[in-house]
DNA sequence: TCTGGGGTCCTAGGACCC
DNA sequence: TCTGGGGTCCTAGGACCC
């Protein structure tokens, strides 16, 4: 038995623990940029607000309706993330973590998976402040639907079990884990529309549709799992630092401060991991939506002789790849940095003839890395990273870190 | 004016090899 | 008229996820 715990409206159920005012109220969390809106209260759902609504779009909804509307505070949303996950952990030890607000619990074994839920589900309410639903079945799509159900019903609290072909017919096409916008359309097509008639659909034909992906997802609703259970996370094999602009970029120093900063991020992200990077590869695009600008869109990857974590070196690629993809002349709207084909320190293969890069240069990244992230981000930084950054982006509704800055702290009187 | 960011896996097709 | 067969590797693009 594998359950899914998913936290309800996680980044709006966030704000609320420090802020209980906010409770029963309409209330959204904005993405980067104060751009769309990624999470919603009931209250939001229930005036119509969609997941990932431009937020120029329904700013006047909001306003008429009392929205209280909020920035993205991932430093929070992370530090109560894994509050959450900790308290899960006490239950079933056997628990991957799939996304910053779902957790799979293996229940195998487990007598009363629905008794232990209600249990679980209380406890992580009282601990943490987070409400979650949580969704029980044979395999792990089957949990995901069943955690669909969970949360409309009072105890938040669903199991599926094989044969409840009402349940299955009572899911829309579309709102199977693993079908998405392509597909469920395809799907409609040819007269696949709930879980129900997909999963007794012959194979071949889902095959035909959706490769060896979606059959497995059949599979999976008919209980053969398919999707085993992940508890030791597999180390990345990419990772991307980019962010759009708050205001349109020309010049190509602005641009090279921007990539400059993601490539110190990104190069961060692979340290602390332990990684190295085998490849680098740089992008800009001008805004996509605005159809009287011309649009360029270019991106260049560059392999480097022997996997790297030095960020000046990272940096001095990178602008070098920036260059020569820059044309003047473009409005862009977002650049960014990826780290491409990771690989564990320790694991990469010496040059054959060069000497590994002078040590008197490692000491000083390695300083330099060191006192960043002891005393912050802004206390040591690269040149290359400018110091105004007028393109960063704009988060002009965030609340305080209260839990990970000593400045954020909740004072009780 | 304003439209997120960070990932994964799979497949088809081309380059290249013997 | 007539131009092999069987592989691997890499990349770009498409699909999905939260």
């Amino acid at each position: 038995m594998i359950a899914l715990a998913d936290c309800n409206n996680f980044y709006v159920s966030c704000e609320r623990v420090f802020r209980p005012a906010l409770r029963n109220r309409p209330v959204i969390v904005l993405s980067n940029n104060d751009g769309c809106a990624v999470a919603r209260s009931n209250e939001a759902k229930a005036l119509g607000i969609p997941m990932g609504a431009p937020y120029h779009q329904i700013k006047k909804c909001c306003e008429r309706n009392g929205v209280v509307v909020l920035s993205s505070n991932y430093e929070l949303y992370g530090d109560m993330s894994r509050r959450v996950t900790s308290v899960l952990a006490r239950f079933a030890p056997e628990l991957e973590i799939y996304s910053i607000d779902e957790s799979f619990l293996d229940l195998s074994g487990v007598e009363s998976p629905l008794l232990l839920s209600q249990r679980i589900r209380k406890t992580v309410g009282r601990w943490t402040g987070i409400p979650i639903s949580i969704g029980m079945g044979k395999t792990k799509t089957l949990a995901k639907l069943a955690n669909r159900l969970a949360k409309k019903k009072k105890t938040g609290c669903f199991e599926v079990r094989s044969g409840q072909d009402h349940v299955l017919s009572s899911i829309p096409i579309e709102d199977i884990w693993g079908v998405g916008r392509r597909l469920s359309t395809r799907l409609q097509r040819v007269g696949l529309t709930n879980a129900l008639s997909f999963s007794k659909a012959p194979s071949s034909m889902i095959r035909s549709i959706g490769g060896v992906t979606l059959e497995r997802t059949q599979r999976e609703l008919s209980g053969i799992p398919c999707l085993e259970m992940e508890q030791v996370p597999q180390p990345r094999k990419n990772t991307c630092s980019s962010r759009s602009f708050g205001r349109p970029v020309e010049s190509l120093a602005e641009l090279e401060e921007a990539v400059a900063n993601y490539a110190v991020k990104a190069t961060r992200k692979i340290r602390s991991e332990g990684s190295l990077a085998s490849a680098l590869q740089v992008f800009i695009k001008t805004n996509r939506f605005r159809e009287d600008q011309e649009q360029y869109a270019n991106a260049r990857t560059i392999a480097f002789d022997e996997p790297t974590d030095d960020p000046i070196r990272i940096i001095k690629n990178a602008k070098h790849l920036l260059g020569s993809i820059f044309r003047k002349g473009y409005a862009y709207k977002k650049a960014g940095v990826l780290l491409i084909d990771l690989i564990p320190k320790g694991a990469q293969q010496g040059l054959l003839f060069e000497e590994h890069g002078d040590s008197r240069r490692k000491q000083f990244v390695d300083a330099f890395e060191e006192v960043a992230s002891q005393y912050g981000q802004a206390s040591a930084f690269l040149g290359a990273q400018g110091v105004k950054q007028k393109w960063s982006m704009r988060r002009e509704m965030r609340t305080p870190r209260y839990t990970t800055s000593w400045n954020d702290l909740v004072e009780v009187s």
